[in-house]
DNA sequence: GAAGGCCTGGAA
DNA sequence: TTCCAGGCCTTC
């Protein structure tokens, strides 16, 4: 699942790749994944440069010079591959972006189609709705605006990392891994948390997510890199995707339970 | 706050 | 053949 380590590191690629380019043609294969109007993307984009990538939650925002900004949403199974190539014949490729002078296309490509693509401008109320009732990511904020932002939460702890409109950036395998290293049962509820143990999350979401980031990101399902590399975290992660195996903090079986229709793995040994 | 739906590949 | 994975949204 692309989240926050895995869109920073495309991000950061294609932000040295792409930057100064300009888009020639823009082919639509897949009108469904689009949230804006086709026509929008051939029109307003087509002989502008590309003025830099960057990320805004699980967002990859490549904003494009005329005040205008490209949104990339990669759901679960969503890849951005700047290849040399150009686009094969292949069903899951739903939208490719092609550029003057350049023998690479950029290339959006989603098996499972829950990514999206859309064009905003670039003032606060211009933004897609997604993007504009975004919460802070966890390295907007301190430990102590975030211990405040769950105080008086009732539902789940591991259900409210994932609310993206109160903290952006956390899916399932950082909030798994976050909860792991910090101590924290997934079923705890925040209202209930010490502030201090709150701040400690705080500390383990920044310290996990700043480890993913090093390694490239996780490469599970479908993730890869802009030049189809692999990420590496995968390979350290603690009890994401490990049930059944020991714990590597005790050995204790890593369990499974279901929060509010999502997996969640934990030890019930170390998180309490 | 919980459950169902979208969507597809891979596992059971 | 059926079930499961889960991003986010809609509906209850």
């Amino acid at each position: 699942m692309p989240e926050l380590p895995e869109i920073q590191t495309l991000a950061r690629q294609l932000q040295k790749k792409i930057s100064g380019w300009v888009l020639s043609q823009i082919s639509v294969r897949t009108e469904q994944i689009l949230k804006s109007p086709k026509k929008d993307f051939e029109n307003k984009l087509r002989g502008r440069r590309i003025l830099g990538v960057s990320r805004r939650g699980k967002f990859l925002r490549v904003s494009v010079e005329g005040d205008l900004l490209l949104w990339f949403h990669l759901g679960m199974t969503g890849q951005l591959i700047c290849s040399q190539t150009g686009a094969a014949a292949d069903p899951h490729i739903h939208f490719v972006l092609h550029f003057q002078d350049r023998s690479s296309v950029l290339i959006f490509r989603d098996p499972r189609k829950f990514g999206s693509i859309s064009l905003s401008g670039g003032r606060p109320e211009s933004l897609p709705e997604g993007v504009r009732l975004l919460g802070p990511d966890p390295f907007q904020i301190s430990a102590d605006a975030f211990a405040g932002l769950f105080k008086s939460r009732t539902g789940r702890i591991k259900s409210l990392l994932l609310n993206q409109r109160l903290i952006s950036g956390i899916g399932n395998i950082y909030a798994d891994e976050s909860l792991h290293r910090a101590g924290i049962d997934p079923r705890r509820r925040p209202h209930r948390i010490h502030r201090e143990r709150l701040v400690r999350l705080h500390g383990a979401i920044c310290q996990t997510m700043t480890e993913a980031i090093r390694k490239g990101g996780s490469s599970i399902d479908d993730y890869l890199h802009a030049d189809g590399g692999r990420g590496s975290f995968q390979d350290f992660h603690r009890v994401y995707g490990r049930s059944g195996e020991p714990c590597p903090a005790c050995g204790q079986s890593v369990r499974q339970v279901r929060l509010a229709g999502r997996s969640a793995s934990f030890c019930a040994q170390c998180q309490k």
